[in-house]
DNA sequence: GGCTGTTTGTGCTTGGCGTCACATCCCAGA
DNA sequence: TCTGGGATGTGACGCCAAGCACAAACAGCC
């Protein structure tokens, strides 16, 4: 077999199908080590496969004009990629490369594509997977729309701390409205400046001093490596326009 | 039956379906008149029911914290709207709106989720529906992340260009590299500076003085209702950023 | 410990773009 | 034909944020 029942029995995706199907995808599959760094699936290329991740940690990653990298979402073990790709056959609207030293394992794209729709099962899943990405690309288009730089940080920051430690943009981020106020919110790995700005479309010493006014009003904390929302009333208001940043 | 099955066979979709399941469809779905201007979804609010428009039009919208609308895209009859909610159950991301007059067709959100899984056709359909949908988003929000003003309005006329008439943003727009830079483009139904404004994030006048310089310089020719790309490759080069914006 | 590269903080200057104001222009509808 | 409302064009002004330059803090790493 090209790559082991055990392997398999990792991906929820393909976890419960018939014994045989999974036995003909053991052997159809392969296996493959890549390096930091490498690029795992390119951009604007249709993709030839549809990839899992055995272990270690890829991203969804973009370019902009200057060359700077937009980190998208992270992939994880147990999770798949290449899916938009493989089940319209376009080309991939970003790089997949590996962020950490990892082991894929890759079907090729047409019989993915046919044992996706040929399970309900799958098709569900990966539905919901598209669902998610169109979701969270959504609220990055609304955040990118607002007129003022530190407006658009406190939205970010807001998204930020409601999800997950390290991105997990694929996660479904409650509307406002849902999110309870008194809940306290932290983002536990903070993205340095340089990132944050690339991701509000402002320049990092923007970031910096937006940062230094929120500090001094106390409505956020860094604590190690840790940053705390203490006053989320606050940067909500400006998130939704109705205070103005404050100056100083 | 409460909508007939002439009125289903209007569908992609659901047209080739067995003649039972159509019969029993035919039984559980509802036709409705809305109005222009009415709501038809709402956002914030799990879709309750999948739809089908029969008649008119509708478009999906958005509104931004100053209460203008943003278009993001239509549906025509014999289109499907609301699958994104329907089929994760968690609340739409936009409005959706008549744009005209129109008749729909409604299935119970749980009963269409259960059809579209039950048949691998309609799995692919709708799958590729929200593909296309997380390209388009993926592509407006790639060009919100560009620094200048001229340089996004660029970049938003090639895309219109390359697309149909009046938006299908669910078309997938080919990459800059297949497109062949010789053919004539033109958007035949030009939005309004106001409009286009709102796309790329900058002003109205920021806008109809881009227009200027582009016409001036023999990029643009405006043609009654229809706006020609000229000069293609100098348009392609700013939106690259190969090139500067000319000053004037 | 030192050394090097990355991240963060801050002042200064400048240009670009948002905003206001008003003049046209265009067209639909009375 | 006139008229009013929307779309467009254009000048003037002010301010915000980008960009540059550099200092300081920090993290690895030998």
């Amino acid at each position: 077999m090209a790559v082991s029942r055990q392997i398999l029995g990792q991906f929820d995706l393909i976890r419960s199908l018939p014994r045989d199907v999974l036995d003909e995808l053991s052997a159809r599959m392969q296996l493959r080590e890549v390096a930091r760094r490498a690029v795992v699936a390119a951009k604007d290329v249709p993709a030839t496969e549809l990839g899992f991740l055995v272990s270690g940690r890829l991203q969804g990653v973009d370019f902009t004009v200057d060359g700077r990298s937009v980190g998208l979402y992270f992939v994880d073990p147990g999770d798949f990629y290449s899916e938009l790709s493989v089940i319209d056959a376009q080309p991939a609207p970003e790089f997949v490369v590996a962020a950490s030293n990892s082991t894929l394992a890759v079907l090729e794209a047409s019989a993915a594509r046919e044992l996706i729709f040929r399970f309900p099962q799958l098709s569900r899943q990966v539905m919901l997977r598209l669902a998610a990405r169109l979701r969270a690309v959504t609220a990055q288009r609304t955040l990118l729309g607002l007129p003022n730089p530190f407006q658009r940080l406190s939205v970010l920051i807001l998204q930020l701390a409601r999800q997950g430690p390290r991105g997990e943009p694929h996660a479904a981020v409650p509307a406002p409205s849902q999110a309870d106020p008194n809940a306290p919110m932290a983002i536990p790995q903070v993205p340095t400046h340089q990132e944050l700005a690339i991701m509000i479309n402002a320049s990092r010493e923007t970031v910096t001093r937006a940062f230094q006014v929120l500090f001094t009003h106390g409505v956020l904390v860094r604590e190690g490596d840790e940053l705390r929302v203490v006053n989320q009333r606050m940067l909500q208001d400006i998130a939704d326009g109705r205070q103005d940043p404050p100056k100083a």
